[in-house]
DNA sequence: CTTTCTATAAACAGTT
DNA sequence: TAACTGTTTATAGAAA
C-alpha cells in the first residue's frame, strides 16, 4: 500500500521534476501544469512549509484516530446487535469452520478494512435520541446567535441615543449614564463570549461524536480557529465596531474594562475566566452560565426559546410550522405529530445531512479564510490540498506501520472529511440499521446509481467524493468513462485514469494496487474501452455505442436505502420544505462570507432530491404501487429529473454532445473552491 | 435456481 | 531487474 503511493510520488515527481528545472518561476505555474497533465500530486510545495504541513498531518492524525476509535466502538455495538442476523460476508474460508462473522474479527482495533470503513461512512446510523439531541444542541446554537444578533441591534441603538444625549445634554450626568452603557456593554459581550464558549463546546462535542474532524492547519490550538469560524463574521465586526468606538469615547475619562475585555476578546476567542470575573452579570449566575446558556440576560421571551424546537408559538420541526398557543400545546404537539416513526426519522436524516453540509461548509470556509490570513500575514503559501493520496487512513489501517509511515509522505495536505461521519450509538436501537441509509453487506455492490446520472452527481458530489472516503456509488467501468470523457481529447493515458480516480475520489487514494487493477482489468474486459496506439504510448478511449449497449443493467440503488425512502416518500414535501427552511433561516444568515455562492447547499437540496425522486421512480416502476399518485414529489417533479440543468453532458447523450471546446484541462470545474491556489508567490 | 454483471485477486506476458 | 501496462482466468457476491 505504502508502496503504492510510493511509486505513485515517484511517477509524478519525475514531471515535477522537468518543471522544476525550467526556472524558479515554477510554482505559480507547477499546479496548472501539473493539472493539465493530468498529474496529481503536491510536490509544488515549498520545502519552508513542511514543518507546518507536517503539523497539521500530526494534528489530523489524532483527529483521525479519534474518529476511528468512535466508528469502531460504534462498529462494535452494531455488531453486537445484530450478531445473529449476520450474513458473514466474504473470505470466508479464511475463518475457521466455526463461521465467526469475520466482522468479529475486525473488532480488533486498529484494524478496519476499507469496505468497513466505507461501510461505517456511509452509514450515518445515529439513534433517535442522539439525533435529537444533535439537533437540538445545533439548532439552540443557532437560536442563540440571532437572539444576540437582535439583542445587540437594539442595544447598539440605545447606546447611539445615549451617547448623543450625552453629547446634548452637556457633560454634567456622564457618569450614570456611561457606567449603564457600559454595563450593558459588558452583558452583551459576556454573552458572546459565553456563545462562544458554547459553540466550543458543541464542536467538541461533534467533534468526539465524529460528526466533525479536526480542521487541519490548526495543529496547536484547534479551539480558537474554531470558535471564530463559528462567530458570524457580521456579528464580529459589528462587535469590533462597537467596542472600538465606544472604548474610544470611554477610555478617556471611565477606565472601565471594556478596552481590556474587548481586546482580549477579539484577539483571541477570551478564555471563560475572564468574563465572569469582570462581567458583573456573570458574577451573579456565572455559574449556570456556562451550561444554561444566557437565558436570563436576555429575559424577554425567554419560555418560547426553552425549546429549540419551539418559538414564536409554532413549531420549529422541519416542515411543521404547526402553531401552538402555549408551550404546553406544542410539548403536546411535538410528543403527538413528531413521535419517533419513519417520518420522523428520515427528517432527522435530512436535518442531519443539512446540518452536516453545513459543517462542511464551515470548514471549507474557515480552511479558506486560514488561506487568505496566511497569504496576507504570513509569506506562506500554503499550497492546499492538492488532492494527494492520504495514506493516513491506510495506514492506520496497517497498524503497525501507521507511525513510520505517515511522516515521511510529505505534503499531504489532508483534506477534511467532515461530511458523512458517523457517530458513535448507543443506547437502544429503534431504528435497525438496515432502515437507515446505505447499510448493506461489508462488500456492497456498486453498480450505478440509480438513475442519478454519473456525471451530475460526480460533479454536484465533488467536494464529497474528494473529502470523504466514500466510494462512489459507480461501477469501475463508469467511472472510468466518465474520466476519459472528461478529458478535452477524450482519451486518457492508464496513468491519467489513475490520477483522475485519485483526484476525484478520496476513497481511491488508497488500496491503489487494489484498484488500479481493477480498473486495467476494466479496461481489457470492456469492449466499450478502446486502447489506441499514441505517439506518445497508448490511450484509452470510449467506444459510447458500446458502452450503451451494456447499459440496460443500471437499475438499483441500496434496497434499504429505496424502502426506507419508500416508507417515508409520503413527506418529501415536508423533507423538501425541511430542508429549504434550514438552509434559509439558520444556515445562509451565518454565511456572509464568500462561500455565498458557493453551490454545495443546492447542490445538496438538488442531490437529495434526486435520490428521493429516483428511489421513488424505482418503487413505482417496480409495482409496488400503493397508490404513487399523490405522491407530493411528483408534484414537485412530474417527470423524472432529466432535466439536469446544471450538466449538459449526459449519459445517454451523443459523444458529441459531450465536447466541451471550452473546457481547459481537465480540473477547471475544480472551481468551487477544492484547492486553494494560494501558490501565487507575490514577493 | 440460473444468469448476468461486477468486484477482486492473481498469474502472466510484453514493454519501458 | 523492477515497475508498468495490458490480458486473461478464477472466484464470489448481488441482483434480475
Amino acid at each position: 500500500m505504502m508502496q503504492e503511493s510510493g511509486t505513485e510520488t515517484k511517477s509524478n515527481g519525475s514531471t515535477i521534476q522537468n518543471g522544476a528545472s525550467s526556472g524558479n518561476h515554477l510554482i505559480e505555474c507547477s499546479l496548472r501544469e501539473v493539472r493539465s497533465n493530468g498529474e496529481t500530486t503536491s510536490v509544488e510545495i515549498g520545502a519552508a512549509d513542511l514543518a507546518h504541513l507536517q503539523q497539521q498531518q500530526q494534528a489530523l492524525q489524532v483527529a483521525r484516530q479519534l474518529l476511528l476509535q468512535q466508528q469502531q466502538q460504534q462498529q462494535q455495538q452494531q455488531q453486537q446487535q445484530q450478531v445473529s442476523g449476520l450474513k458473514s460476508p466474504k473470505r470466508n474460508d479464511k475463518q475457521p469452520a466455526l463461521q465467526v462473522p469475520v466482522s468479529v474479527a475486525m473488532m480488533t482495533p486498529q484494524v478496519i478494512t476499507p469496505q468497513q470503513m466505507q461501510q461505517i461512512l456511509q452509514q450515518q446510523v445515529l439513534t433517535p435520541q442522539q439525533l435529537q439531541v444533535l439537533l437540538q444542541q445545533q439548532q439552540a446554537l443557532m437560536l442563540q446567535q440571532q437572539q444576540l444578533q437582535e439583542f445587540y441591534k437594539k442595544q447598539q441603538e440605545q447606546l447611539q441615543l445615549q451617547l448623543l444625549q450625552q453629547q446634548h445634554a452637556g457633560k454634567q450626568p456622564k457618569e450614570p449614564q456611561q457606567q449603564q452603557v457600559a454595563t450593558q456593554q459588558l452583558a452583551f459581550q459576556q454573552q458572546l463570549l459565553q456563545m462562544q464558549q458554547l459553540q466550543q463546546q458543541h464542536l467538541l462535542s461533534l467533534q468526539r461524536q465524529g460528526l466533525l474532524t479536526i480542521q487541519p492547519g490548526q495543529p496547536t490550538l484547534p479551539l480558537q480557529p474554531l470558535a471564530q469560524g463559528m462567530i458570524p463574521t457580521e456579528l464580529q465586526q459589528l462587535w469590533k465596531e462597537v467596542t472600538s468606538s465606544h472604548t474610544a469615547e470611554e477610555t478617556a475619562s471611565n477606565n472601565h474594562s471594556s478596552l481590556d475585555l474587548s481586546t482580549t476578546c477579539v484577539s483571541s476567542s477570551a478564555p471563560s475566566k475572564t468574563s465572569l470575573i469582570i462581567n458583573p452579570h456573570a458574577s451573579t449566575n456565572g455559574q449556570l452560565s456556562v451550561h444554561t446558556p444566557k437565558r436570563e440576560s436576555l429575559s424577554h421571551e425567554e419560555h418560547s426559546h426553552s425549546h429549540p424546537l419551539y418559538g414564536h408559538g409554532v413549531c420549529k420541526w422541519p416542515g411543521c410550522e404547526a402553531v401552538c398557543e402555549d408551550f404546553q400545546s406544542f410539548l403536546k404537539h411535538l410528543n403527538s405529530e413528531h413521535a419517533l416513526d419513519d417520518r420522523s426519522t428520515a427528517q432527522c436524516r435530512v436535518q442531519m445531512q443539512v446540518v452536516q453540509q453545513l459543517e462542511l461548509q464551515l470548514a471549507k470556509d474557515k480552511e479558506r479564510l486560514q488561506a487568505m490570513m496566511t497569504h496576507l500575514h504570513v509569506k506562506s503559501t500554503e499550497p492546499k490540498a492538492t488532492p494527494q493520496p492520504l495514506n493516513l487512513v491506510s495506514s492506520v489501517t496497517l497498524s503497525k506501520t501507521a507511525s513510520e509511515a505517515s511522516p515521511q509522505s510529505l505534503p499531504h495536505t489532508p483534506t477534511t472529511p467532515t461530511t458523512p461521519i458517523t457517530p458513535v450509538t448507543q443506547g437502544p436501537s429503534v431504528i435497525t440499521p438496515t432502515s437507515m441509509h446505505n447499510v448493506g453487506p461489508i462488500r456492497r455492490r456498486y453498480s450505478d446509481k440509480y438513475n442519478v446520472p454519473i456525471s451530475s452527481d460526480i460533479a454536484q458530489n465533488q467536494e464529497f467524493y474528494k473529502n470523504a472516503e466514500v466510494r462512489p456509488p459507480f461501477t469501475y467501468a463508469s467511472l472510468i468513462r466518465q474520466a476519459i470523457l472528461e478529458s478535452p481529447e477524450k482519451q486518457l493515458t492508464l496513468n491519467e485514469i489513475y490520477n483522475w480516480f485519485t483526484r476525484m475520489f478520496a476513497y481511491f487514494r488508497r488500496n491503489a494496487a487494489t484498484w488500479k487493477n481493477a480498473v486495467r482489468h476494466n479496461l481489457s474486459l470492456h469492449k466499450c474501452f478502446v486502447r489506441v496506439e499514441n505517439v506518445k504510448g497508448a490511450v484509452w478511449t470510449v467506444d459510447e455505442a458500446e458502452f450503451q449497449k451494456r447499459r440496460p443493467q443500471k437499475i438499483s440503488g441500496n434496497p434499504s436505502l429505496i424502502k426506507n425512502i419508500q416508507t417515508s416518500h409520503t413527506y418529501c414535501s415536508p423533507l423538501n420544505a425541511a430542508l429549504q427552511a434550514s438552509m434559509a433561516e439558520n444556515s445562509i444568515p451565518l454565511y456572509t462570507t464568500a462561500s455565498m455562492g458557493n453551490p454545495a447547499l443546492g447542490n445538496l437540496a438538488i442531490a437529495m432530491k434526486e435520490e428521493l425522486n429516483g428511489a421513488m421512480e424505482h418503487t413505482n416502476s417496480n409495482g409496488s404501487d400503493s397508490s404513487p399518485g399523490r405522491s407530493p414529489m411528483q408534484a414537485m417533479h412530474p417527470v423524472h429529473v432529466k432535466e439536469e440543468p446544471l450538466d449538459p453532458d449526459e449519459n445517454e447523450g451523443p459523444l458529441s454532445l459531450v465536447t466541451t471546446a471550452n473546457h481547459s484541462p481537465d480540473f477547471d470545474h475544480d472551481r468551487d473552491y477544492e484547492d486553494e491556489p494560494v501558490n501565487e508567490d507575490i514577493e
